[in-house]
DNA sequence: CGGGTTATTAATCATATGATCAAATCATTT
DNA sequence: AAATGATTTGATCATATGATTAATAACCCG
């Protein structure tokens, strides 16, 4: 019968993007997302469709709640590098506060690209995803090289993504295979992140160094 | 009874590198493994301990293949952008050419980062992570930032991998969506990312243009 | 050829899973 | 309180899955 909007609705969904996230659409099950919400994992087809259903409404929510978030931020930029530096920080802030959904978002990017489509051009149909018209901003405004938002966006989203994803890797090979190997916190890798973004991973040594290369610290 | 190296165990062994690929440790079915291979899934475990062992091999396969073909092409390099532009090509080529493969450990990266760490430390602890090496030698010639280069290479990783992964998400978004999508192919994209790794997004514009700034074209 | 080892298969097991449904509970209105 | 409809649950079904096993086929060496 499919009900829309209720308290019980939207525990299911939290649940959901919980367990989706630790296991992915395979990974998890019916009767685990039931388990996490407290309810009875019938009732999830009581409110949805299927389990792929919600899975869909899973990241649709989770890329709607952080398009709303970058909206709701969003500022004048004093130069590429504060223009960077708003879109980094609204990733790394909202994946410091929920991790789990850098995660749920992974899993949709890699093995279910067809649902994250969909619900993405969604929002790109609507005018809603502030960080291409963000982008698209600096670029008209000679801030940034010509080249098309998207483009921009993606390789944001993969650094950020990947740098978040990976941060549990780097701290099982430490140990063992490389002492040498910092445990950066967030902090860090955001700083480094955003000078790759401004500058580049090549050196600017030997010419001048330019005046915006470093945020704050 | 894990027999080691003959034909049969290699043909499974591939099998499982293209169906995990696809469905990922999940998704993908031993069943699917065998027909995959032509022989009978029960055949998997006469070569075999279970479905996470041959997930190991499968990754850690790849990226030892990946490894050879990295250091097997290494040579000297020229600057900062000859040298980032050695990783990105070998990561292109590599996925031109397997394409699967490079899906395969983006699934080790993001989904099952325990897997991955287990194989990778093994490289680390050998020496024989060429990417790191590279790195390592141009930070050391002060062509690149000072910074750990795990980072570095998670970074060019992390562009590159998305990049890949992400074309058919951008395909599946232009009709629709956004008529200006450019439909950009893989030399595009490399020289994008390579734009972005030497010279950030930032334009150097009003002040004098690097001269470094275009690979080729 | 023949005996013994290795490789491969069909059949099967135990369990997990997505989904359904009828019954039970709860809420609301009369 | 009775009646009606919305919500929740335990039981159940059909199927898919990882794994095992016993039997068969292929191979090899004398």
């Amino acid at each position: 019968m499919v009900r829309q909007a209720s308290a019980q609705r939207r525990t299911l969904l939290q649940a959901a993007i919980a367990v989706f996230a630790r296991k992915g659409l395979k990974g998890a099950t019916i009767r685990d997302i039931g388990r996490e919400a407290g309810a009875n994992s019938a009732l999830i087809y009581y409110y949805f469709e299927d389990k792929e259903a919600l899975f869909t409404e899973a990241i649709r929510f989770v890329m709607q709640e952080f398009f709303e978030r970058l909206a709701a931020g969003r500022r004048a930029f004093r130069g590429a590098e504060d223009r960077l530096a708003y879109l980094v920080d609204s990733l790394f802030g909202y994946f410091a506060e929920f991790p789990e959904r850098v995660q749920l978002m992974a899993h949709a990017l890699l093995a279910e690209s067809a649902q994250l489509a969909v619900a993405a051009s969604s929002f790109l149909r609507t005018g809603s995803a502030t960080p291409l018209l963000v982008l698209q901003e600096g670029i008209s405004r000679r801030e940034l090289r010509a080249m098309h938002p998207l483009h921009a966006w993606l390789s944001i989203v993969g650094l950020c993504v990947f740098s978040l994803m990976t941060r549990d890797i780097g701290a099982r090979l430490r140990p063992e295979a490389d002492p040498t190997f910092p445990a950066l916190g967030l902090a860090d890798r955001r700083r480094e992140i955003l000078a790759l973004l401004v500058n580049g991973l090549a050196s600017r040594g030997g010419k001048k160094v330019r005046g915006r290369r470093s945020a704050k610290k």
